[in-house]
DNA sequence: GTATTTGCAAAAAGTTTGCAGGGAA
DNA sequence: TTCCCTGCAAACTTTTTGCAAATAC
């Protein structure tokens, strides 16, 4: 389902501001702020006003069309979400954030943890950090010229 | 290592508002915001500048002994950490945040999504959501009474 | 046509900085 | 005694709110 059908069947309109932040975030891997949105945008000529960025921000994580990424540094932002449960893995590079799937590989680890703690585990937040295929390339052929 | 010989060894001052800061994330399990830092130790009669509390925190996190933790709700705050490589298991209920070990459960799972996506990884934030054992149990007492 | 949504302006909340005085080692 | 650290005040950044005009459906 297109996220411009996950807002007409949850009652809300499909109305400028919304698809502006909608397709930026999904024509740009990287996490962006709401100002980095709001700035990106206004420079492409889509002139909105930043209060509208929160508000379809806001909107849009509730739906689950975008979701947070938090890098190690303690910054974060927003990416677009593939729906469904979903990981992000960020390059330390770039910055760019691709989509994993599985949550099956942490069962046994919550188990464990279960056990060992006595808690009940109902969801969890897993994300990892490392260097994407290309900033490989790149980062090698930089050592190579020196 | 005692939090105060991690200060002195790396040149750092033992001072009051680092001290205060650093037993009141040790005593209380739920992560707090500076803000909440500030106002718990105020009333508890150590004033204490707010400028302190960020300045404080900044070099506790930089020195590993505290970290942040992520809530489902976009809300985030600092607990006393253990030092070392660990992760968090949070109470939807009550908030606390008990830390456990353990990424070699992760390894079959990263190296699934390095073959997959061809990053190399290096790092990792996980974060598990649950209810505790008291929750569940003050939970469990208050369905009986109804 | 109607109810939702936007954008402005202003307020509120959160964070950072410069600098003089105070305190740990 | 020395240099690091604190606290104040102010600046700055980020986020939220109220309300009239605009717009999606």
């Amino acid at each position: 389902m297109s996220w411009q059908n996950v807002l007409s069947e949850n009652g809300y309109r499909v109305s400028g501001p919304r698809r502006y932040v909608m397709q930026l975030l999904e024509s740009n891997a990287q996490p962006m702020t709401p100002l980095e949105i709001y700035q990106a945008l206004s420079e492409s000529g889509r002139p909105l006003g930043i209060v509208s960025v929160y508000r379809a921000l806001e909107l849009l994580a509730e739906l689950g069309l975008v979701c947070m990424v938090y890098n190690p540094d303690g910054s974060a932002g927003y990416v677009a979400g593939a729906g469904g449960h979903h990981h992000h893995i960020v390059c330390q590079n770039c910055h760019r954030a691709i989509a994993f799937a599985g949550s099956e590989d942490l069962s046994s680890l919550i188990q464990r943890v279960e056990k060992e703690t006595k808690f009940h585990v109902s969801d969890h937040l897993l994300q990892l950090y490392g260097i994407c295929p290309d900033c490989q390339k790149a980062l090698a052929d930089a050592v190579e010229e020196n």
